[in-house]
DNA sequence: TCTTGGCACTGTCCGTATGCGAGTGCCAAT
DNA sequence: ATTGGCACTCGCATACGGACAGTGCCAAGA
């Protein structure tokens, strides 16, 4: 590899340690690139000229630009081996956990502690899984509750008001046909399945069953029903001391359940990072993600990530989100519940 | 009531009007007392002596203390009538929330909106509740689903793991019975009425019927599944801008779900307003909580709030939290989904 | 052609000095 | 009890100057 970039990566390391824009000399110092400081600061000023790093004064250091933090990350970066301590923490993390929400809960809070920055969960997408059980609960006073149990664990339940009491045996029959039709299959399949079901039934229970249909696939459908949760605001202190320039646009954000899905939207696939201004967002533009799916190889469930400054340790974040990501895929693929 | 109290109240309302210091000349303009800036300086001594209101400095005008804020609050505050906008925001809000889920997330949303500060909902606890309907689903392959629904449309469920094959007449006997005994009952009060349920039995569901039994109680006992949902931590912003002394440690301490449990631990009963020191935590003593419970009158099902600066507007956020916890009370109770 | 030591230059940071203004406390007069 | 007057005290903003870190450039050496 080219000396030149041996500086660049030098400088990153050295200023995501520091926090400090890295001068000739000290660079010199830290690293054994076996030139002078002289040497170093014409390779320096090349690399400012092609917009990899700059400087924030005219007498400072300089600083890696987004540019470079992407050159950095793309063909730089070593992968680097999870501390003992990380691996232990995140094998004893989820255990005992008892549900599914459990599990993300946990999860979150694990990312957000090892990395030391804003994890981002997402639960498993209710249009990537598959139906375990669909159960129809008659609660008396016309009214129905609908489970829907996903292999992922995911529970999702609605109440419906029927027009009329109900009975048992129909609820019993309607909830036969549901699951013979949609059991294994994927939720985003379910409204040309489910299609069928009203028109068959007899004309007596044809309100309920349509009602209950429409519901079925109300919960499938709905978008909004994404859930995603956050944990480790508090290290969005590491994006400067500035308050209300830096941190708050960036917690107003965040707060925005449709901000997140678009965030997270297409870091499915595979290892996603976005650095700085390459989000679209504006606030965000001070941040970087790190992200992946998890679940079933190949064809993740949800998806998961940090976000942190710019100015973040790419390889430590990319290793612990991906370590997260596997163990938690494992764990949701083996025990299903 | 006397001048000197006049003034304590003038202090409080123009400091958290402007944030600033006030002095004796301003107050003695901006509000009607009637007299002359000398003789405020007057009762702003004794105010200092007593402990109410303190200067950052020596050349500065007075800010309050909490003692100055606890006085205030208990005995100078006024009611303060919501505006329009406000209550049209409270009465639209909730209108069309599917279940308690979004009951929920929309209040939360609504109260850091209305009143700019953190807001703090506790879910219907599940001690305080009644339940509507337990419902066993067998999912097959030995794994057995229990619901646990509650009047307050609050839905648990748990997935368990039978030794062995679960045939559905013994779920549905057993589902019979368990619901016989529980419904309409307290969550808390079913560990006496369950334990009757195991010995009954015959011999041959005694394993499942134990399992299940002592499955439930881990629902309607376990305290961890309090839940409680947060909103608008943007708006700490208004703590100060050094965000690692201030901010910093009230974001840690709101991520942790005992210490938002025991900030709304006493403040089920009645309206409470918890002022600077008078928290226990140190690191909320910047902080001010106004909370109350909601639910069925004079007996709540849960608690909610917000959480500021001592330096708010108490009478403002009084009112805009007793009248969410009244809207959603009513809306809980009616509609009951 | 690449590397290196030397050197002048530039901007930040920090401590000190200084003037201004807001606000107080006290006192004598009403 | 209230008021006007007045000296006093700080904090804040501004300006200044020196130390410092780091650069760009150049001429000499490999």
């Amino acid at each position: 590899m080219s000396r030149k970039l041996e500086v660049l990566r030098a400088i990153v390391e050295d200023y995501v340690a520091t926090e400090e824009p890295v001068g000739s000399k000290s660079l010199a110092e830290r690293h054994a690139l076996g030139v002078s400081p002289a040497t170093i600061r014409n390779d320096m000023a090349l690399l400012e000229e092609e917009g990899f790093i700059t400087q924030p004064h005219t007498s400072a250091g300089r600083v890696p630009t987004d540019k470079g933090y992407r050159l950095f990350v793309d063909r730089l970066a070593g992968v680097k081996p999870l501390s003992g301590a990380e691996r232990r923490a995140i094998e004893s993390f989820l255990e005992g956990a008892v549900d599914l929400d459990d599990v993300i809960g946990r999860t979150v809070r694990l990312l957000s502690q090892i990395t030391r920055q804003v994890a981002v969960v997402q639960y498993p997408s209710l249009t990537r899984s598959t139906v375990r059980h669909i159960e129809l609960v008659n609660l008396g006073t016309r009214r129905v509750m609908i489970v829907l149990i996903t292999d992922t664990g995911r529970v999702e339940q609605r109440i419906l008001d029927a027009k009329e009491e109900v009975s048992d045996i129909m609820l019993g029959e309607l909830r036969a046909r549901v699951n013979a039709l949609c059991v294994g299959k994927r939720l985003n399949e379910l409204p040309d399945l489910l299609i069928s079901v009203a028109p068959r039934t007899d004309k007596e229970d044809h309100v309920l069953s349509s009602l209950v249909v429409s519901t079925i696939l109300e919960m499938a459908i709905e978008q909004s029903e994404e859930r995603i949760v956050l944990s480790g605001t508090a290290n969005l202190a590491r994006l400067g001391t500035d308050f209300s320039h830096s941190v708050r646009p960036v917690l107003e954000a965040l707060e925005e359940q449709v901000v997140l899905l678009r965030l997270l939207g297409d870091a499915a696939e595979s290892m996603t990072v976005r650095i700085g201004h390459e989000h679209e967002l504006h606030s965000l533009q001070g941040t970087s993600l790190v992200a992946t799916g998890y679940g079933r190889a190949g064809e993740p469930v949800g998806t998961m990530g940090i976000l942190g400054p710019t100015r973040m340790d790419y390889p430590g974040s990319i290793a612990s989100v991906r370590a997260v990501a596997q163990y938690v895929g494992h764990f949701l693929t083996e025990s299903g519940s």
